[in-house]
DNA sequence: GTGAAAGCGCTAACAT
DNA sequence: ATGTTAGCGCTTTCAC
């Protein structure tokens, strides 16, 4: 750690004392000290080029003026949006994030947990879906104010912000049913993942609301790979009856296409896909995919909000904050083929 | 922040001064303590899930264990992969990384930096081509140990990681001669970045050395939109007699596949495109984007070895660590069009 | 091997 | 309006 310059040094130059200078230079107490005072702390602070020390800072005032981050995996593009929103919303604030991408492992996960605790952090957005970490539990009985992020834990107890995945998927059968599409695949995520579920369970509701024919498949993971895997096993079944696919995630989308031109059929013209979440680039695919917009940014702005909002008031009922979400109709989708 | 277990209440639970806590909770120094005390300890700490206050700890240590990260922005697919090799690699060190995306704006860059700094962070990886802040000189003269990552500022003195530009411009220029082009665009970046310089010039050595001619366009930013805004006027133009693009980075090739295709040409038919960076799912693209893979993962890792040396040995000769790049490629160049 | 005491840089009571 | 004092939680001499 560089030398520092201290508040005591900035109170010598001044010619005041230390206290002085802090109260000078803090834009809540600044009316206390004499004007001219604080002109003068200001410039001797400024030639010293003092920068206080938030660490010290924060040890007398139990704050540290950080929120700690978790996710799941900075590579899937989703969550770059979401952090940009929390950032944004943060920063203006005074608050800096401590970002922890735990790789979807629950060990790392634990362990950031506790890292970023142990650098009292003043609040944690998670975006993991922890279930059962036996940290959380420790967690919510510290009091530390936490807002879960786009998957939600069951009974946790915090708020979570997170997109509207009924009217997405009901937004996206609907497309398709009017397309002539009565037989369907989902390709859901982990069920271990709130989101993955939810989504599975509205398309059930959809589909039986339009009378479609549904089939579920699951995939082990929210990767290309994945959704390239399942998509594969399901065409190389004899009498394929489905001519449309809705995936939980764009990336699952994404392994669907890449299965279906390895199978040398046509996207859209053989099967529609449809993908969720609108990542970034995703109309940039071959064929531009059709998707769910989540207001990814809005997301991240929300969580932080509602994060501020428990440091500030103290816990309130834990709320479901649910963005509207919007159907982005693009190449991959088109009439069914009869 | 939330009520903190303290060190105090872990030594009166296990019946000793609490400067035996800290020694026996810290590796380092738990040979000094009696084997069967140091394990009543760790009971005891356990018990009351005790989490060291690192401020403190660094209030005295003068080590935060906090390294800080800049970059200009985290919706430019490349710099998760960056920051994913940093964490991984810092992760298991010790060290908690502070991400601070400045959305490309000079004055964010300048608060970033005072807030890490401010923060007491032990070292600095930055990403963004700080050139003229002012901050930077008052930076080099704190003494506090900073790399640069992928950009670097010229003369700042300080270690620099980044891809072989010239390796890959070499190594895509060759292909596209191979393919019989012997007239191309390279759409450049903002030359206030010396990446986009280097690339630039790279290229001018290339076409030389091909006896291939060259006519370098620049984009005003590295985003889809400009690279689509350069190559609409370029193809706007009457008797195009280029056959070929290589861009700056994939999101300017990217916005060159855009336009090429809003013209009613085809890529590659009509015009091969060649991108940089191989940034996630750019086979996903349509056409699938042949370009330079640099090892982005690498990068971050070796950016963060950097650090870590820079932090126990001091500042070292200031040394660029070029690391190879090689060729993709894929669907978007074929034989020049005769 | 362990305890006592001091102090990291700062802010908040309290005093003047 | 400013100075004094104490103490946030921890580590680190220095004693014993």
């Amino acid at each position: 750690m560089a030398r520092q310059v201290t508040i005591s040094e900035v109170a010598k130059l001044a010619g005041v004392h230390a206290s002085t200078v802090s109260r000078a230079l803090n834009p809540a107490t600044r009316s206390l000290v004499n004007e001219k005072t604080a002109r003068r702390v200001i410039t001797a602070a400024e030639s010293l080029n003092y920068f206080p020390n938030i660490m010290a800072r924060g040890l007398r005032t139990r704050l540290s003026m950080t929120i700690g981050v978790i996710i799941p995996d900075l590579t899937n593009p989703i969550f770059p949006s979401i952090i940009r929103g929390i950032e944004g919303h943060l920063a203006p604030l005074g608050y800096t994030t401590l970002l922890a991408d735990v790789d979807g492992s629950n060990a790392l996960e634990d362990s950031a947990i506790s890292s970023l605790v142990q650098r009292q952090v003043d609040g944690l957005i998670i975006a993991t879906g922890v279930e059962q970490s036996s940290l959380v539990k420790t967690l919510s009985e510290s009091g530390l104010p936490v807002v879960l992020v786009n998957r939600g834990a069951s009974e946790t107890g915090y708020p979570l912000v997170t997109g509207d995945d009924d009217m997405g998927i009901r937004a996206s059968v609907e497309h398709l049913h009017s397309l002539g599409h009565r037989n369907m695949i989902h390709i859901a995520g982990p069920q271990s993942f709130s989101t993955s579920r939810g989504r599975a369970d509205a398309m059930k509701r959809a589909c039986e609301g339009n009378s479609m024919q549904l089939r579920i498949v699951e995939a082990s993971a929210l990767t290309v790979e994945q959704g390239e895997r399942v998509t594969d096993a399901l065409l190389a079944e004899p009498n394929r009856s489905f001519t449309a696919i809705q995936a939980s995630t764009d990336l699952l989308a994404l392994g669907a296409l890449r299965a279906i031109r390895k199978f040398g059929l046509r996207c859209p013209e053989d099967i529609s896909v449809s993908g969720f979440n609108d990542m970034p680039f995703a109309e940039e695919f071959s064929p531009g995919l059709t998707t769910v917009r989540v207001p990814l940014e809005e997301i991240g702005i929300e969580s932080a909000r509602q994060l501020m909002r428990a440091i500030k008031d103290g816990p309130g009922s834990p709320l479901v904050v649910t963005l509207p979400v919007s159907l982005v109709v693009r190449a991959s989708t088109a009439p069914a083929s009869t």
